[in-house]
DNA sequence: CCGCCTCGAGTTCT
DNA sequence: CTCGAGGCGG
C-alpha cells in the first residue's frame, strides 16, 4: 500500500483519524445541540480539513460516521425496509380536558390509587425517527412506518447535524434506539418554499409534509439541502442499563449528546396539566417550529412496563392535542354544484373531521383548473384548513398516502342537473350550463334576487327558493310578484306565517333602487358596484335597456366586456320580458340617491378589519359614507385610514403595514366620527 | 403589454 | 376571504 505523505505509519494516522474526529464530534454538539461553540467557524473549519486530508490518503480509515461522511456521494435506489425491534405505538389522542382526566382515572385505578408522577412535553408536528446506536455509532435510522416495519433512511438521517455520528462519554451500553421528531422549522419552511416557487416548483404545504417529503428523498444529497432538526424525545431500547423514570432517560441521553426536547414538565395532578396545556396553546406562535398538542406521560418506567399497551396505543401516554387550524381527512368524492351564472362549481365530499373546533364535511374547489394545480383526486387523503376566519379550504394531497386508486377528477360534459353539454368560454376558468332554465340555475338565481344586497326580499331563503322552483310556481325572479298566499300554500311545509311573511316580504321589495334591481338581474358583471354605477347615469331600466354598446362603454369603469354584457343581455326575447312582467308588477325601481363626494371625509378610503364591538360592518360603512368617506374593502396603496377591530385579518394588517396606512383604533374611529356628528 | 386596483362570484357552519 | 377577470394608466 502506498503512503504518499509518508508523515505518518498506518497506526498513527488511525489513532489521528480517531482523534480528529471525536473534536469534530464535541464541537458539532456544542455548536449544534447546546448552541454554545467553543471554537471558531475557521477553527472548526481547520479541523474538518485536517480530517479530510488524513482520510484522502488514507482512503481505508474512511468509515461511514465520520463527519466528511454526513452527506453520500450517490442517491439509494430504493430504501429497505426494516423492522422496529421494540414497536413504535402511536398515541390515543383527545382534544378536551374530560377525556385527559378519564385516561387519568385510568391509570390510577390500574395501579391502586398510587400517587405518580406525569412528564408534560410539547408535541412536535414532524415525522417520527428511531435511531439505532452500536457501540456508540449511528448505524441505522427508520421511519415509523406502520410502528413494527418502517424505511431504512440512515443515509439520509445522518446529514443531520443535530444527529450524533456518535455519541459522547465513556459507560455507553453497547446498543441503544434513540426515538425523535424530524421537523423543520417554520422559517426553513417559508424559505424553501420561496426557492420552490422561484424555480417554478410544486409547494410544501406545511412544515411537517416538507419534512416527511426531504427525509424521503432518494438522493441524500438533496436531503441535506433541507433546514431539518430533531427533538430527541425517548428511548426505544437499550442492552445494559438505563435510568428507571423518562425524566432521568432524557437527561441520559442529553449527556450522551443528544438534541432533548428542552421544555419539559413534571406534575402530580391532571389540574396542573390542563393549565399549562392552555399556556402552550397560546406560546406555540411564538415557537419557531410547529407543535399539535401536549404529550403527557407516566414518568415512571416500571410503571408504564406494567400499564403495557391496548391495541396500537400504550396506555401509559396520551396526546392532548390542540384544536387544529388544520386536519387531514379523506377525499370521499368530488360533486358539482350549478351556480346562478350556470357556473359548475366542483367542490368536496370529505370525510368529516373536526378543524378548529368545527365538523368540516364539505370544502369549495374553485374550478376544474384549481383541482389540477392541486394535483387532488378522490379518494386522497389531504390536508384541509379553515382559511381566514371560517372558510374551509383543501391544501392539497398527502401525496405520499396515496394508494393508486385514486381517481382524476373530470370536469362532466353535460350539466348535472338539466343534462345540457357545457360550454366553455373563452379565456375563462370556469365553465358553465348554457340552459337559462336549468332548475339549480333557477333557484339560485332566485336567492341571489331576494337577497339583502339586491331586492331584500324577506322571508325568500333559500329553502323556499329551491320549492318555489320546484313546485313550478317560479320560473323567472319577476314570476314572485305574482305569487299569491293560496299559491304559497300549495308548497309542501309552508305554514299561514311564513307564506304571509314572504307576501309582505315581495310587497316592500317592490321599490328597491335600480341599482339593486340591476344586480338582481344577474346580469353577467353587472354586480353591486356597476348597477349603481348604471343607475346614476342611465335613470331608468327602459333607457339602460335601450342602451348602445358605445353608450354604456362611455360609463367609466365599463369596458367592452361589460358592455356587451348588457346590451346581450337585453337582446334577449326571454330578458326583456322579465323586464316587461317587472314592470307590469309594479316595480318601481326609483333611481338610487348618487352618493355625495363631499363632506369633512371627502376623497377619504377606510377599509375595516376585524369585528366592532360598538357598531356592525353595515353601520361603520353608512356612518363614514354620510361624511363623504369610501369604505373598500381591500387594502391598497390608495387606502388611508385601516380601522382595526378585534381579532383582525392578519393579511390585512401586514399590507397596511407594506403601504404605511394608518391604523385607527376602534375608539380613535368613534371619537373620528362624533366629531363629525355622526357617533351614537 | 404590464402592473395596479377594483369588482364579481362563490363559499361553510351554526 | 380568495381567486379570477375587467378596466385603465403608464
Amino acid at each position: 500500500m502506498a503512503m504518499p505523505c509518508g508523515l505518518m505509519d498506518h497506526l498513527s494516522a488511525r489513532n489521528a483519524v480517531e482523534e480528529v474526529r471525536a473534536q469534530i464530534g464535541f464541537h458539532d454538539y456544542l455548536y449544534y445541540v447546546l448552541n454554545q461553540p467553543e471554537i471558531s467557524d475557521s477553527d472548526y473549519d481547520q479541523l474538518m480539513g485536517k480530517l479530510g486530508k488524513i482520510e484522502s490518503h488514507y482512503p481505508q480509515l474512511v468509515t461511514p460516521d465520520s463527519p466528511t461522511q454526513r452527506v453520500p456521494g450517490r442517491p439509494v435506489e430504493a430504501f429497505g425496509s426494516v423492522s422496529h425491534r421494540v414497536p413504535l405505538l402511536s398515541l390515543e389522542n383527545t382534544f378536551n380536558f374530560g377525556k385527559l382526566q378519564a385516561w387519568h382515572g385510568r391509570v390510577c385505578r390500574s395501579v391502586g390509587g398510587k400517587e405518580f408522577g406525569m412528564v408534560c412535553e410539547p408535541k412536535i408536528d414532524g415525522v417520527a425517527v428511531a435511531l439505532v446506536y452500536e457501540q456508540g455509532r449511528f448505524v441505522r435510522g427508520a421511519t415509523r412506518g406502520d410502528g413494527h416495519r418502517g424505511e431504512n433512511i440512515t443515509e439520509n438521517l445522518r446529514t443531520l447535524r443535530t444527529i450524533p455520528t456518535r455519541l459522547l462519554g465513556n459507560e455507553l451500553p453497547g446498543g441503544l434506539e434513540a426515538r425523535g421528531e424530524v421537523y423543520m422549522t417554520k422559517a426553513g419552511f417559508e424559505m424553501m418554499n420561496e426557492e420552490l416557487a422561484d424555480a417554478g416548483k410544486k409547494l410544501y404545504m406545511n412544515p411537517r409534509n416538507a419534512a416527511a417529503g426531504a427525509l424521503r428523498q432518494k438522493d441524500a444529497r438533496l436531503t441535506a439541502k433541507y433546514p431539518l432538526d430533531i427533538w430527541i424525545y425517548a428511548l426505544g431500547w437499550t442492552e445494559g442499563s438505563s435510568p428507571s423514570t423518562h425524566c432521568e432517560t432524557l437527561r441520559w441521553l442529553g449527556d450522551m449528546g443528544f438534541r432533548v426536547t428542552p421544555q419539559i414538565g413534571r406534575y402530580e395532578d391532571v389540574r396542573a396539566i390542563e393549565e399549562s396545556y392552555g399556556e402552550w396553546r397560546e406560546r406555540r406562535h411564538q415557537l419557531p417550529y410547529e407543535i399539535d398538542g401536549l404529550v403527557v406521560k407516566v414518568d415512571d418506567l416500571a410503571l408504564q412496563a406494567s400499564l403495557g399497551a391496548v391495541g396500537r396505543s400504550p396506555r401509559w401516554a396520551i396526546a392532548y392535542k390542540f384544536p387544529g387550524a388544520e386536519a387531514t381527512t379523506k377525499l370521499k368524492d368530488i360533486v358539482v354544484n350549478v351556480g346562478r351564472t350556470g357556473s359548475l362549481n366542483p367542490f368536496a365530499v370529505l370525510e368529516p373531521v373536526e378543524v378548529d373546533g368545527v365538523v368540516i364535511r364539505h370544502a369549495t374547489l374553485h374550478n376544474e383548473k384549481d383541482i389540477q394545480r392541486k394535483d387532488i383526486r378522490v379518494g386522497d387523503t389531504v390536508v384541509v384548513r379553515r382559511a381566514g376566519q371560517v372558510i374551509p379550504q383543501v391544501v392539497g394531497p398527502v401525496a405520499s398516502l396515496r394508494t393508486g386508486r385514486e381517481e382524476t377528477f373530470v370536469m362532466p360534459d353535460k350539466c348535472p342537473v338539466s343534462g345540457d353539454s357545457i360550454e366553455s368560454l373563452e379565456g375563462d376558468a370556469t365553465r358553465y350550463c348554457p340552459n337559462g332554465a336549468c332548475p339549480a340555475r333557477l333557484s339560485r338565481w332566485l336567492l341571489h334576487f331576494a337577497s339583502r344586497e339586491a331586492m331584500d326580499i324577506n322571508g325568500l331563503g333559500e329553502q323556499w327558493s329551491e320549492a318555489l322552483v320546484e313546485r313550478g310556481l317560479v320560473q323567472d325572479p319577476a314570476d314572485v310578484f305574482w305569487l299569491t298566499k293560496e299559491r304559497l300554500l300549495d308548497v309542501e311545509g309552508m305554514g299561514e306565517l311564513t307564506a304571509d311573511k314572504i307576501i309582505v316580504g315581495i310587497e316592500e321589495s317592490k321599490d328597491r333602487s335600480l341599482g339593486r334591481l340591476l344586480f338582481a338581474l344577474g346580469i353577467r358583471h353587472v354586480g353591486r358596484e356597476v348597477g349603481d354605477l348604471l343607475a346614476d347615469q342611465f335613470h331608468s331600466l327602459e333607457a339602460i335597456a335601450g342602451a348602445s354598446i358605445p353608450e354604456l362603454e362611455s360609463v367609466s369603469a365599463i369596458g367592452p366586456k361589460i358592455a356587451s354584457s348588457i346590451f346581450d343581455y337585453f337582446q334577449n326575447e326571454s330578458n326583456r320580458r322579465i323586464v316587461r312582467k317587472l314592470g307590469d308588477a309594479g316595480v318601481i325601481a326609483s333611481q338610487g340617491v348618487s352618493s355625495p363626494t363631499e363632506g369633512p371625509l371627502a376623497e377619504k378610503i377606510f377599509v375595516v378589519t376585524g369585528k366592532l364591538d360598538s357598531m356592525s360592518r353595515k353601520d361603520v360603512d353608512y356612518r363614514l359614507s354620510k361624511l363623504g368617506a369610501r369604505v373598500s374593502d381591500s387594502i391598497t396603496k390608495q387606502t388611508d385610514y385601516l380601522v382595526v377591530g378585534t381579532a383582525p385579518g392578519t393579511k390585512k394588517l401586514e399590507k397596511a403595514q407594506l403601504y404605511g396606512t394608518e391604523l385607527l383604533e376602534e375608539e380613535e374611529l368613534d371619537r373620528l366620527l362624533s366629531r363629525y356628528g355622526a357617533g351614537n
